[in-house]
DNA sequence: GCCTAACCGAGACGGTACGTCTAGTCTTAGA
DNA sequence: TCTAAGACTAGACGTACCGTCTCGGTTAGGC
């Protein structure tokens, strides 16, 4: 049995246009100043018909996220012989794009949005970090068939870690940080006595 | 030589009277709903007062942690032999705090202020997350001395990567997260080949 | 010839409904806050079809009127031996019927509609005003012919002059109004010199 | 004792703005497109500078006409011999502005103003009514020394009478209007059998 | 007994205005 | 000169209706 729905259906053509607008607006502008009012504007929608469908704006940037509207830069992982290096490069590369003050306020505003609604936050880190942490994990796990890291370890652990490090780094700006090849090294062993 | 400045001075009771009510305030409707205008209605001063002294909200949240009026839960550094327990239960209790529905609004509003300038988040992080980095650091030295850690493993960045775990784990609220225990293991060794 | 259109006909059913629920409406809350989505609504029809049959508000309670599904309080004038005490009487208890916070709404309303649309408005006064006008006539005329009235005096003229001072009274709420005595002895005679 | 508020006092230069911007817009768009927002864009001012004074549309239309910003046409009274033929050729001339494409909104807004509003709509109508009846009755107190109308007959009543027939002209806008001069005649008297 | 045009309900659409809220500025009286 | 008070401009908030526009489904003619 067909479920049929009576009434106008929902444009999808708008649905669109207003995650295009939440995109563009909040790199133009950040998470902050990001207005639902601006976005209905800038759609060329009504406010209502955005209200209809969202109820929180950090589900707006959600979905233009999941959609591909809205596209984090991502570092490429490098593959060349040494793990150790390739991680330590990774790791340089991400926090220098993190501080770029073009890319930073779009990741914080992210974080701003997932941390406004659990709900559709999942979904966001999902679609943000899930590349990210899958090529990191694959990294590692054939560093590990190469013999640079113990059979042990879990890849996924030390990949949960890598990324807490370059988040704890975007947010806290801390002054004098710790030396990225030190995380490393202390991720991928030699720590045991 | 003295500075001296005319007119009326300013007045410290205020300020404390700002600081306050602002703490109050964040831990009352969090980060978000925290209006410069119920701030001066709460602390019994003028708004003007307030923007004279102050640029952002984050400053003064900031400065009201930095006055010791809002303090975040930080969850005690057992000291057993065994250090990996120790980490292991420290992160275990730190992350059922953060997802504490009482505490997590408090800690994403200072993720969320640190967000907002730059400029103070700096200090306010200092703050918060120094006497926990040193606890940290204090532990890994003292486990590094009891022949449990590498000798040429570096404290400070072990710490930097267990703090960030553990904002990557509030922010992100994974579904299926790794396992703490992996982590710690990551980190204190036994990684090496 | 008849005039034969293809295609399903008009719901009269429909119509009645949509009439019925404006009167309803209108009675309730007022013509100022009557809403064709209301209307649609409570009258379980479609805005298109409201929309299809009528161009204005104004329109839908003035065909309710006509309808006889709103109707206006008119109080009966009494035939007694003297013209100036009927009119006298009548006068008195309209313009309290026209002060009860019940019906004054409702007349009030009818005025609106009436300032908002000049076409149909005629046809609206007429109907509301019409079988008072010719019972207000008809009373002159007959007091005319008992001799209590100069042959020479206009009724349609005092008429118009008699419900102008009802409206007056309902519009203008002045504090200390002019006897009503008086007008009735104005409208009647005995001013000439 | 003076009684001396703290703060900074209402500006009065807001206040005028605010209803010659009322004026101005009830007179290009009429009352019925009246809104805040409109007036407030036109006056400079922001919408909670207006909602903070008046409560509703009605008293500040009501506020712009006592301030003199809005002046309704009101048609001299010309000082013949005859009584009658004055009235009467006031009656036109009144009905005809009322029914002049320019001036008829307006005074249809003022109506439904003072529909809205039973407070202000008091002072309004005085306002409005008040120069326009003390015209009037002066007319007819004069014409009565003149010995053009009983001694018996009130003014008032008779000045009540002659507006509400421009009112119920203006808003009944019947098809087949009574002739003036039979209504001036009526009041006037020889009515009397 | 179909065909089909016009009807019907439902409800999403782009808009506009609502009345409330907060930001940040300005202007007063008084300490 | 600074503080407290509070009025100011500005504009976003979320809601309610506007009048228009699809939809699927219904209901009479005319063929």
């Amino acid at each position: 049995m067909v479920e049929t729905r009576k009434g106008r259906p929902r444009s999808e053509s708008t649905r669109q246009a207003i995650l295009r607008a939440a995109a563009d607006l909040v790199s133009e502008v950040g998470y902050a100043d990001l207005t639902i009012t601006g976005i209905a504007t800038r759609a060329g929608s009504g406010k209502q018909t955005i209200y209809r469908w969202w109820t929180a704006k950090s589900g707006i940037v959600a979905d233009a996220v999941v959609a591909g509207y809205l596209r984090v830069p991502v570092v490429p992982l490098r593959a060349t012989k040494s793990l150790a290096d390739d991680l330590t490069s990774w790791l340089a590369a991400t926090v220098d794009v993190m501080n770029d003050p073009a890319a930073a306020p779009l990741v914080r505003a992210l974080a701003a949005a997932a941390s406004d609604d659990g709900q559709r936050a999942t979904a966001l880190w999902a679609h943000l970090t899930g590349p990210l942490h899958e090529a990191l994990s694959e990294r590692l796990t054939r560093g590990q068939a190469e013999g640079q890291l113990s059979d042990s370890a879990d890849p996924a652990s030390i990949t949960d870690a890598l990324i807490g490090t370059v988040l704890f780094r975007l947010l806290a700006r801390q002054p004098t940080p710790a030396p990225l090849g030190g995380i490393v090294s202390a991720l991928l062993g030699s720590n045991a006595p």
